[in-house]
DNA sequence: ATGGTTTGACTACACATGTAGTACTACAGG
DNA sequence: CCTGTAGTACTACATGTGTAGTCAAACCAT
């Protein structure tokens, strides 16, 4: 049951994982390469990535000749889901107005910020209204 | 200096903070009791848990007889705010206005929820336009 | 004092993660 | 055909975490 998989995913994992999503399909020299501007792995550290997010089930692959070809099995979506959920309920033991909070009142929000904001929670008002 | 200690805590371990937020001082014994509603852990568990806070340098603690006195050395604030910057940072890359999106858009936001983050979002406002 | 109780110290162990080396294999070029 | 190379598989290792047992000292009550 459940299983859906509860995992939430470190930074680093969730590198690959982009990495994955922008191609699709991807080897592991692939996402390799496209990690490398932000992260300074060896190639092998990039497959063993890869092979213990298969492992967790996040990610799956298929031979193509020689090649594995890797593709994630859940989306950006629920990944990023996952992790505010888990968010919401640790640290704000769930109320999410708390959450709202203490994001509002960052140092580094800044004004267009907020528009944005007020954009998206006007639209949800509207939404959750009708 | 300096440091102000990057460490982003788990869930067991904002727990174990949370019991000496709220004593201001706590025994390892008097942290398991506050905890025991959340958490089965034995009591060994919970000393382990603040010696590694303490190594960590989250927590401290003095002598008090035979016993040991623990006291948080973060704020709570200090300590969400960490958090929050982290899955700022990794998950929206620094994309504040993104990440309130994707938290104002989730299924369980309630419209209460949403009139409090309108109150939040203007006071806000006037702060930053100020 | 003496023994049971409390409490801190040390040790342990499985599992995840970050990181990577080595070994083997199959393909491509000469 | 032989060999370099690319790519997978296996192994490794330090660190952190969740979880807890054992041991020893210190203390309280009889």
């Amino acid at each position: 049951m459940s299983k859906s998989n509860s995992g939430s995913v470190t930074g680093l994992q969730l590198d690959v994982l982009r990495a994955l999503w922008a191609a699709g399909t991807a080897s592991a020299s692939q996402v390799h390469e496209t990690l490398s501007e932000r992260r300074q792995l060896a190639p092998t550290t990039v497959a063993t990535l890869l092979k213990r997010l298969e492992k967790r089930g996040l990610v799956t692959h298929e031979r193509e000749g020689r090649q594995h070809m890797f593709r994630a099995l859940v989306t950006e979506e629920s990944v990023v889901t996952q992790t505010l959920d888990q968010v919401t309920d640790e640290v704000f033991s769930g109320d999410v107005a708390a959450f709202a909070a203490k994001l509002l009142t960052r140092k580094d929000v800044k004004a267009d910020d907020l528009a944005k904001i007020r954009g998206l929670l006007e639209a949800r008002e509207r939404e959750l209204d009708s």
